[in-house]
DNA sequence: TACCTTTGTAACCGCTTCTGTTACTTACCA
DNA sequence: TGGTAAGTAACAGAAGCGGTTACAAAGGTA
């Protein structure tokens, strides 16, 4: 999932700087380092989740469905773990769940390593799009060439 | 990796119950509902880490290397990631790493995702394999046929 | 010593996931 | 009508993981 939530968080940064201008699928390609169906695969992500919109047709393209400043990175992470699954999801072969070691276990594991994930999301959500791409505008200035 | 840190978790949680006798990669193979060369490949990994000791031979088997109270599921956590990889990494083509965009958004998430992991962690530190224990023979109570 | 047990590992297969790519359809604008 | 760009299906290749078999190495026991 790694390169996916960086590259999902670089298109959000890049829409955040293009001011509502719809950018395009070859142009986030071209600065994530990646292929424009790959940017559109992800785009189709984001856009599922309500975080941008798309744009056909000729000047088209991608912008941010809301202020990049209303768009956290747990907003990302969320988006880019599709359906979520059980976190923790080990086979079980005893039908009495209830003394089922392996579901036992995993219930244990969930019930122990929620703090850790609610930890981390609590982190993402203190950090906006905004900020990314503040941040990243920030470490380019003076850089010709790239975006700002 | 939810299965190798269930599994691994589940091994653990079963060696300290079984208070310093060796087990025998076939019985944790049968209560964590794998293969027996399954739990030896993780019980290598765990042993790199230090966490387990193994013992050849007729009645051999893998104990713990130190008391359950002062292993944690951060060690878990670690043993399981192997090379811990920089956690974003994205492919830089421009010589200039400085100016290079996937490189500083690389660099500027790291940044930015660092606190959520470290919140991670810090939780994942709070919780040690004698309480996954501890509460798994809590749940258990009442059930034949379990180890406790 | 001979035998049995158990770990340690390599090797292979099958499954899933992801990326990269091509190709085609759909929609929008001039 | 034509060009542009998203949407999407389809395929190949790479990577990771679980399951399995097979075999070598080590350590007890008769």
């Amino acid at each position: 999932m790694n390169t996916r939530f960086a590259v999902a968080t670089h298109i959000l940064a890049y829409l955040a700087h293009a001011q509502g201008q719809p950018v395009s699928s070859e142009v986030l390609a071209g600065s994530a380092g990646t292929h424009p169906v790959v940017v559109r695969r992800l785009v189709g992500t984001l856009r599922e989740a309500g975080l941008v919109q798309s744009q056909r047709g000729a000047g088209g393209g991608t912008l941010l469905a809301r202020p990049a400043t209303d768009i956290t990175l747990l907003d990302v992470f969320r988006a880019m773990q599709d359906t979520e699954p059980d976190l923790f999801q080990v086979g079980s072969t005893n039908p009495n769940a209830h003394c089922d070691l392996g579901r036992v276990m995993q219930e244990t594991l969930e019930g122990l390593f929620g703090p850790a994930i609610e930890a981390m999301r609590t982190a993402l959500a203190a950090v906006s799009v905004a900020q990314v791409a503040q941040e990243l505008s920030q470490r380019l200035a003076g850089c010709p060439g790239n975006p700002g």
